[in-house]
RNA sequence: GGGGCCGUGGUCUAGCUUGGUAGGAUGCCGGCCUUGGGAGCCGGAGGUCCCGGGUUCAAAUCCCGGCGGCCCCA
């Protein structure tokens, strides 16, 4: 009955959830099996992956001035309690240390959360001056949440391992303000090398980040049809900076508060890669960010044995200087392997035979269609190169296919009912609150946020009140 | 938050209703043979039946609690 081969899973149409778990451990990302709930183990393979993707962020940060520091995972109850009343239910999602060795602890630790209360403190000993700000630091720390609802690996955890967090000071709200959309212009450009296609919304009021003045959502849409928050960028102004005394003096001699931002990613953005490129045979990891580049698997025809293991072992030393390269001489079939390393997202696998070795060429086949190609020894790096630079636009095409047909642009609360149980729908929204509220009731959904401005002078009007739309409002179902 | 299903070698599972020797497939190890999309044959290892308690002469099986996983609904 059930089975099934090793590296067989259930389709990705037929039960997205369980196509997720089942290829996030046949491809070695994750081993689900730890202990307690939701928390994962990351293997070697995921774990690579996963670096790979966080050096695209770092690279991206380096670039706009912000500099990596580590604050410590644990904090005092009574720094982290000031933030306590902004968020309800705070208290109850954070892991709390009540002992230290066999005695009761006097003042409770908690494992971060997140490190804006952490950081605040300590950085009112960094910051005197306005020649101090602007201020740009981040780090890559595990963090701890408490997650009572059904957890999911990746996507839903209590441990959040791979967590970027940004947090910036700023002399003037104005300076925090750029500083935002620097964030978010950073965050476009880490999705698109990812290959995930996104929309960038501002939250609804009533859904804004407790303490903040307003932030943006990157939010995607999984193939189930729900929405996948991705990460937010979010401005404080001096609402932070004023529990946590963070003042500067300015150019007067004037105390001022500090305006604050912070800005975080997670391993959802692999989830979220994983979720949109993979298919039934497992991975696609655009090439740029494959542990794995290319994989060379000999074919030893008998009598031919001794020569095809030599020209795969020169190929190999040969592409090591520039891809990253896996010559695969297990002792196992020739079809297992490549179902193996389908499974596991390597772009380009090198076929070697005794044609090849008698004729001097490669077989070479692309995971993301499957079409295999012959390539001349002479021309080999330069045609990987170009192999490459094609798989990515093949599968930048792809997520944007799959982006439109899962993307509906409702003109009626109507059109948004019925279509919000499969899609990600937009509609036209005067800001009102009350109209959002509306759409949200009838659709039994929460809004996703809005694109500022989107209508502003086009002429449509708000689905609801029938007067002027001024922005692109976002609804669906979301994890 | 509400409802439902489930937990048996690494993996997938049979057995549970009606208590009595844990069985298969796959994977793993050794050998032979082979290799252009998941081969085959021979031999072998591998189990706290999720944990704890209860009922019983006897529990994978029945009862209670916990831990873990999944699905549907809000």
């Amino acid at each position: 009955m059930s089975e099934r081969k090793a590296f067989e899973v259930t389709p990705k149409e037929v039960e997205f959830s369980r196509w997720f778990d089942e290829v996030i451990f046949k491809a070695e990302i994750l081993d689900e099996r730890y202990p307690v709930k939701g928390m994962y183990v990351w293997l070697p393979y995921g774990y690579q992956l996963m670096e790979n993707i966080m050096n695209v962020m770092e690279r991206l940060l380096r670039e706009t001035g912000h500099r990596r520091v580590y604050f410590p995972g644990v904090v005092p109850e009574s720094v982290l309690g000031r933030e306590f009343r902004f968020i309800k239910g705070f208290e109850d999602s954070i892991f709390w240390i009540t002992a230290l060795g066999r005695k009761k602890i006097q003042e409770r630790l908690a494992l971060r959360p997140t490190s804006e209360a952490i950081m605040y403190e300590v950085l009112k000993r960094w910051i005197t001056s306005y020649k101090d700000l602007p201020l740009r630091i981040y780090q890559i720390v595990p963090v701890y949440r408490y997650e009572t609802k059904a957890t999911r690996p990746m996507l839903r955890v209590r441990e959040i391992v791979f967590f970027k967090e940004g947090h910036t000071f700023h002399a003037t709200y104005e300076d925090a303000v750029k500083q935002v959309d620097l964030e978010v212009e950073i965050y476009k450009k880490f999705y698109d090398e990812l290959l995930v296609p996104y929309i960038v919304v501002k939250t609804p009021p009533w859904d804004t980040f407790p303490g903040a003045k307003y932030n943006y959502d990157i939010v995607t849409i999984m193939p189930d049809g729900k929405a996948l928050e991705l990460g937010s960028a979010i401005n404080f102004g001096d609402l932070f900076a004023k529990t946590y005394d963070l003042v500067y003096m300015d150019q007067n001699g004037e105390k001022r508060y500090v305006n604050t931002t912070s800005f975080g990613i997670s391993e959802r953005s692999l989830a979220a890669m994983i979720s949109i490129h993979g298919d039934n045979r497992g991975l696609k990891i655009p090439p740029k960010l494959a542990p794995i580049q290319v994989v060379i698997v000999p074919i030893p025809t008998k009598g031919y044995e001794d020569k095809v293991n030599e020209f795969s072992k020169s190929l190999h030393e040969r592409l090591s200087s520039r891809f990253r390269v896996v010559l695969d001489d297990e002792d196992e079939r020739p079809g297992f392997k490549f179902y193996r390393w389908e499974m596991k997202g390597v772009p380009a696998r090198i076929e070697v035979g005794r044609e090849e070795t008698e004729k001097q060429f490669v077989t070479v086949a692309r995971r993301d269609t499957g079409e295999r190609v012959k390539i001349n020894l002479s021309e080999l790096e330069e045609e990987l190169e170009k192999l490459f630079e094609d798989i990515e636009d093949t599968m930048k095409k792809q997520a944007e296919n799959y982006f439109n047909e899962r993307v509906y642009h409702a003109e009626s609360i109507e059109e948004v009912k019925e279509h919000v149980t499969q899609k990600m729908v937009s509609f036209p929204w005067c800001g009102l609150d009350e109209c959002g509220h509306e759409v949200e009731e009838e659709a039994g959904y929460g809004l996703l946020g809005y694109e500022e401005g989107y209508y502003e002078g086009s002429g449509k009007k708000c689905i609801v009140c029938g007067r002027e739309a001024k922005h692109r409002a976002w609804i669906a179902r979301s994890y």
